[in-house]
DNA sequence: ATGGTCGACTTTCGA
């Protein structure tokens, strides 16, 4: 089974490279973040062209917006609140996979949280670690026989060797300590595995995302592990391969994301 | 030293 996560940064503007990533990498489930659309202009039918007849799509006007595709059914699709800004941050959906059962699949956009990581200058951030206590809260006691993977734009490298410069980077938002500290709250809280970690070393440099701001992303290569592949203990010896599709990067008019792929045998 | 780039959908915001 594999299972792809991409930032695509408009499904409208860039339908024809999520088509190109499915025609090469052949994934089972895509999830998609930041479609910048609502249900309505989801490009649903090329999906299904595309051999993707089951779609969980939580879109939202202009703004985030996300999407699961899958060969397999989805079941019981549903979208969590995390606060009362109204958003489109999460689509959740059971895979029902041939021989193997059913995968609970959470498909999450975390919020970015602004410029200044300070919750008394900026809402965005107070929005961002209330958003992630949310979601621990709701993990907490979920603990059980269930197979889970979750994926997404989770907008926050935790490791010094997720980003270009740990010193430099500390005072960015996406690595500083405070939300480094929830972060690993929400992973324990159900607990998750980092099953990009579980095949990469920590002691490797890991990116998932750069700046569209860089001159040469990937000469000056100052990147930041910002999407992530969450799985369940019971998963972690199913799981046999990870890849950052980091050519993807180099597409004409792409994302600033590149796609995370995992590949399991269940 | 501080700018640099995207997409949506407005004359600016969110990333």
């Amino acid at each position: 089974m594999r299972i792809i996560t991409w930032n695509i940064n408009s499904v409208r503007a860039r339908l024809h490279l999520a088509e190109q990533l499915i025609e090469e990498a052949k994934p089972d489930i895509l999830c998609l973040q930041e479609i910048k659309c609502t249900n309505d202009q989801f490009p649903a039918k090329a999906f299904e062209e595309a051999g993707y007849p089951f779609q969980a799509v939580r879109g939202f006007k202009a703004y985030h917006g996300v999407a699961t595709l899958s060969k397999f059914p989805l079941s019981d699709p549903y979208t969590l609140m995390h606060s009362t800004i109204d958003d489109g941050r999460h689509i959740a959906a059971n895979a029902e996979i041939p021989q193997a059962g059913s995968v609970a699949i959470d498909n999450y956009y975390i919020p970015a949280g602004g410029d200044i990581p300070d919750r008394e200058q900026n809402d965005k951030f107070g929005h961002k670690l209330d958003f992630i206590d949310a979601m621990t809260n709701h993990f907490t006691d979920k603990k059980g026989e269930d197979k889970r993977i979750l994926v997404g734009d989770l907008n926050i490298a935790p490791l010094e060797n997720d980003v270009w410069s740990h010193k430099q980077v500390s005072k960015v938002v996406s690595h500083t300590p405070i939300e480094v500290e929830v972060f690993t709250k929400l992973q324990h809280a159900l607990p998750w595995v980092d099953a990009m970690r579980q095949i990469i070393p920590a002691s490797e440099k890991l990116y998932s995302w750069w700046s569209y701001r860089a001159r040469d992303w990937r000469a000056s290569n100052r990147g930041r592990r910002l999407d992530h592949v969450w799985i369940t203990e019971n998963l972690s010896p199913k799981l046999k391969a990870i890849k950052v599709l980091d050519h993807v990067r180099d597409w004409e008019k792409t994302s600033d994301h590149a796609p995370v792929q995992a590949d399991f045998e269940l």
